[in-house]
DNA sequence: CTGACCAAAGTAGCTTTGCGGCCT
DNA sequence: AAGGCCGCTTTGCTACTTTGGTCA
């Protein structure tokens, strides 16, 4: 708020209060909001005001208010862990149910008749497809009613249930104290630690209702009936419950089992314990009269212990509410996916497992032991499929938007669930997953209308006038029905509303008569149309207008009321201009007839050399610090105009390179003229003041950072010898490769012309050593296939001979490492450089030595030309293209001699070095300064 | 006991045309 | 010397959502 260009003369020191004494011009004093106290009668000129802030919040609201804000990310996170640990839960087992043993052991448990009933329905014996269809629901409500009532006995303990977050939080709290379990098996859970646990539930034919439900669904598949695991995440609410139902969930027990646990459970190996969660509702004899099932320990002393008398502690509370896991099995004739209820024995009843349904048993056992929100279908194959909408009642109005929606921290749940629902989605669809899409649609779209409140709002079939946003209006309103007295519309009547200025954004115009739909409150985003409100309204006031009530309306325009703007074409190249002197060009429908947008910057300098009237492209705004700034892109001019400046602008563009490009040349040229000369005065110094102690000298610390030392045993010592060593490390062209390819003929041929003068020996030496400061225009690069630039008369000309033997080394290196330029790769123009001066002896075999400038040091270091090639100590005499040399040998042996011959080295392309030979290389290096110093 | 309602806090998205200093 | 270019700075408000609590 102290941003009037005020001087502060205090420091704010206390957080609650900050008394800012400052020196404020009179006309400050409009500024109401603040408090201003005049605190001396200060002349006019100089008003000393102090200014009040706001209070600030106090430390302990803060605090609480960060406490909350951690709790709720906590929640949050433990809820998304606990769902995906449920979720990694079921997809173990579901794995799990498709053992060959398992299938077996169950196969051989199950009447045949059951068994017969299945193979009996067959294409070939009943053609019908409807009574197919019949026939197999009967022959899986029979397997069901055996299931159910014969031959498994759901024990009352053992299942997975919800908990709120409390309850676990408690939970964990006492384990952490010690005074709770700590271990997993003391508790009601019932362990499954894999396929043998599983079969051992067969053989005794008793177990937990999820239990149950897997092995029946294991069943299905022994059939060869296409059969999904479908398991009702029970994850731990991220609400927090604290203010709800009081003690009344606490009370009925907790069940240790926590996120953490089901995170380790996950992690572990498959055989790992999967832990269920036991119901807490199991009374003392249902958990004495039914064999609980041990594993590992005797859990009787637990249950007793734990086990609380409640009202829900009955066995039909296992029995006879929606479980958490049941079936699905695939009917082939329907090409639908039918819900299998195994413990309660029902079949095709989607409505009965949401556990918010009002059937009067599941009412009582309600909450809080189940709450449907993921309801997730794991097939054979172990991919699952999102199926909460088949199963949950009210998936629209409530479900869905419980598993987020919008905005906010929803949002970012609902993508969470997205995306934990692609992890397990399978890659390739399956006709039946389209099936089952629209299948799950259109419950959705039958679902009828919600019962609350809440539930209509962002309902995708219904709408009420109340949830409307500020931009939207029921249009040809057709009442659907009445909802506590509100009108409910269609969701398809609602239209959305644009002022004209934003529909003059997306280039359509209000037609002309037609009235606003709905007239706004205006807001003022920039400053500017701030000040035009605030005069609009002192205007409105003046004139006397009560009506405004300080506010500035305006009004909202449907799609319905718009015309596709068109511009009037232009006529004589001139082009029509708004009130900024540019044009608007918010979409390509805004270009006026006969004209071209032509969206190049700088474009603009063109047309007004050119004279051509033109406008500047208005494509957007950018918005800072209150301010709308437009976005311009390019000139909008007569499309008879068009070739000419885009040729101009081409030329243009054409010349300011050239102009970059003699300018370089010219730093390019300095640099090179300056290091000559050092080099020379050195040279110069050297040979004038070089005496016995130089020769001791330790070697310069610059060179031999520069330089990549080889150790050849043959050749020991070295030393600078000609102006190209010196220059060598330098001699980085880095982007050679790709300059050389991006210039264009034209360009080699300007360059080639530029070097002929009378300096271009120099110059044409230098480029290359000084590509690598530069930012890659490639000027003066020779064309990969061009001739070398043009030599002056007096250099020693290139046989034809050595021109075939440059281009074929070219097209191999090419080949071999076009995709990958190394740094020290150099181009053609190097080579040029490099064999310039070569005398007619055999061009391989010519000892690099360079211009005048020999620097006889004491270096011990071999520094041979060919340096910067990669070359591992043992291979050096091998190498190709620089074959021991006697002339090396001399050099090595008089480092001193000045020698003027130039180099014959043709440097090639290389391929870039491994991580592994850089080490080496390094490590090479290292040694021979180490042996060198000693 | 659920859902309507409220307050507080947090968040998304709408907004729609300069200025000053430095370089050439 | 003057015109032109570049970079500045990361907004602020409103409506809406979510959350947590109360109450009918």
């Amino acid at each position: 708020m102290m941003n009037n260009g005020v001087s502060f003369a205090d420091e704010p020191s206390d957080e609650e209060f900050e008394w800012e004494e400052v020196h404020v011009p009179e006309e400050l004093s409009i500024y109401q909001e603040f408090e201003l106290e005049l605190s001396t009668p200060a002349p006019r000129e100089n008003i000393e005001i102090t200014l009040q802030t706001q209070p600030k919040k106090s430390d302990s609201k803060k605090k609480a208010a960060a406490a909350l804000h951690a709790q709720r990310v906590l929640r949050t996170t433990c809820h998304k862990i606990h769902t995906i640990c449920l979720l990694g839960n079921a997809r173990v087992r579901n794995k799990w149910l498709n053992d060959d043993l398992l299938h077996a052991r169950l196969l051989s448990l199950t009447p045949m008749s059951l068994q017969n009933a299945f193979a009996m329905i067959h294409k070939s014996r009943i053609p019908d497809q409807n009574k197919r269809g019949r026939l197999f629901e009967n022959a899986v409500n029979r397997l069901v009613e055996w299931w159910s009532h014969t031959f498994f006995t759901v024990l009352p303990t053992g299942h997975i249930v919800n908990r709120t977050f409390e309850e676990v939080q408690r939970e964990i709290e006492s384990q952490a104290s010690g005074s709770g379990p700590v271990d997993p098996d003391s508790n009601d859970t019932e362990c499954i630690r894999g396929v043998n646990s599983l079969m051992k539930h067969v053989l005794m034919q008793c177990g937990s209702r999820d239990t149950s439900s897997q092995l029946f669904t294991a069943l299905c598949r022994a059939l060869d009936i296409p059969a999904r695991l479908v398991v009702s995440l029970q994850s731990v609410p991220w609400r927090s419950d604290a203010g709800k139902h009081g003690g009344g969930s606490s009370s009925k027990g907790k069940v240790p089992v926590t996120p953490a646990e089901y995170e380790n459970s996950r992690e572990g190996s498959e055989e790992s314990e999967v832990a269920n969660t036991s119901a807490s509702v199991l009374s003392k004899q249902n958990g004495k009269a039914a064999p609980v099932i041990k594993l590992r320990k005797t859990k009787s002393r637990a249950i007793s212990r734990r086990s609380t008398p409640s009202a829900t502690g009955s066995s039909l509370y296992v029995t006879c509410t929606p479980p958490v896991f049941w079936t699905e099995v695939f009917s082939r004739a329907d090409s639908r996916w039918l819900p299998v209820d195994p413990i309660r024995g029902i079949v095709n009843k989607r409505q009965v497992f949401d556990p918010s349904s009002t059937d009067t048993l599941s009412k009582a056992y309600r909450v809080p032991y189940n709450r449907m929100l993921y309801v997730v279908a794991l097939e054979e194959d172990g991919f699952g499929r999102d199926v909460t909408a088949r199963y949950a009642r009210d998936y629209t109005a409530k479900v869905s938007k419980a598993q987020g929606l919008g905005a906010g921290p929803a949002s970012a749940r609902k993508q969470w669930w997205a995306s934990v629902v692609q992890a397990i989605t399978r890659p390739y669809r399956l006709s039946r997953d389209e099936l089952e899409d629209d299948e799950l649609h259109n419950h959705q779209l039958t679902e009828g209308m919600p019962t609350t409140l809440a539930g209509f709002k962002d309902h995708p079939l219904y709408v009420l006038a109340r949830h409307l946003k500020r931009d939207e209006v029921i249009d040809s309103p057709t009442e659907l029905g009445k909802f506590r007295g509100e009108s409910v519309y269609p969701r398809s009547c609602v239209v959305s509303l644009k002022t004209a200025e934003n529909w003059m954004r997306q280039g359509r115009i209000i037609r002309s008569g037609c009235q606003p739909m709905k007239m706004v409150k205006q807001r003022a985003v920039t400053i500017s149309r701030q000040r035009e409100m605030e005069l609009a309204l002192e205007r409105a006031k003046e004139e006397g207008h009560s009506g405004g009530d300080g506010e500035v309306m305006q009004g909202l325009y449907a799609f319905s009321q718009t015309d596709l703007y068109q511009p009037d074409p232009i006529r004589d190249g001139i082009i029509p201009k708004n009130e900024f002197g540019n044009i608007d060009l918010y979409v390509p429908s805004m270009l006026p007839l006969g004209a071209v947008h032509i969206p190049f910057k700088g474009v603009a300098k063109i047309a007004k050399k050119l004279e051509f009237d033109y406008a500047e492209a208005v494509t957007g705004f950018e918005f800072k610090k209150r301010r709308a700034f437009p976005v311009i892109e390019g000139i909008v001019v007569a499309a008879e105009n068009e070739n000419t400046i885009i040729e101009a602008y081409i030329e243009s563009e054409q010349d300011a390179e050239e102009r970059a490009r003699a300018k370089r040349f010219d730093q390019v040229c300095k640099r090179w003229v300056r290091l000559i000369q050092g080099l020379r005065i050195r040279d110069r110094l050297q040979k004038q003041y070089a005496s016995n102690q130089a020769a001791e000298q330790a070697p310069d610390e610059h060179w031999q950072d520069t330089q990549i030392l080889e150790a050849d045993e043959e050749e020991p010592g070295g030393f600078l010898v000609t102006a190209d060593d010196i220059v060598q490390p330098f001699h980085l062209p880095s982007n050679m490769h790709k300059l050389a390819l991006s210039t264009d003929d034209n360009q080699s041929v300007n360059v080639k012309q530029a070097v002929t003068d009378e300096n271009s020996i120099l110059m044409e030496e230098m480029l290359p050593h000084n590509w690598g400061t530069q930012d890659g225009d490639g000027y003066m690069v020779t064309d990969d296939n061009s001739v070398p630039p043009s030599r002056p008369i007096d250099l020693v000309p290139k046989t034809m001979h050595e021109l075939a033997k440059y281009h074929a080394r070219l097209e191999e290196s090419k080949k071999s490492e076009s995709s990958f330029p190394g740094p020290a790769e150099a181009g053609p123009s190097s080579t040029s450089i490099n064999t310039r001066k070569r005398t007619a002896r055999p061009s391989n075999s010519q000892q690099p030595t360079g211009d005048k400038v020999s620097v006889p040091t004491s270096r011990p270091k071999r520094t041979r030309t060919s340096r910067k090639r990669t070359r591992r100590p043992g291979e050096s005499v091998s190498d190709d293209d620089a074959k021991p040399s006697p002339s090396k040998r001399v050099r090595g042996r008089n480092p001193g001699a000045v020698d003027t011959a130039p180099s014959p080295r043709i440097l090639r392309p290389r391929a870039p070095k491994s991580a592994a030979r850089v080490q080496e290389e390094h490590e090479t290096e290292e040694a021979y300064r180490q042996a060198v110093e000693e």
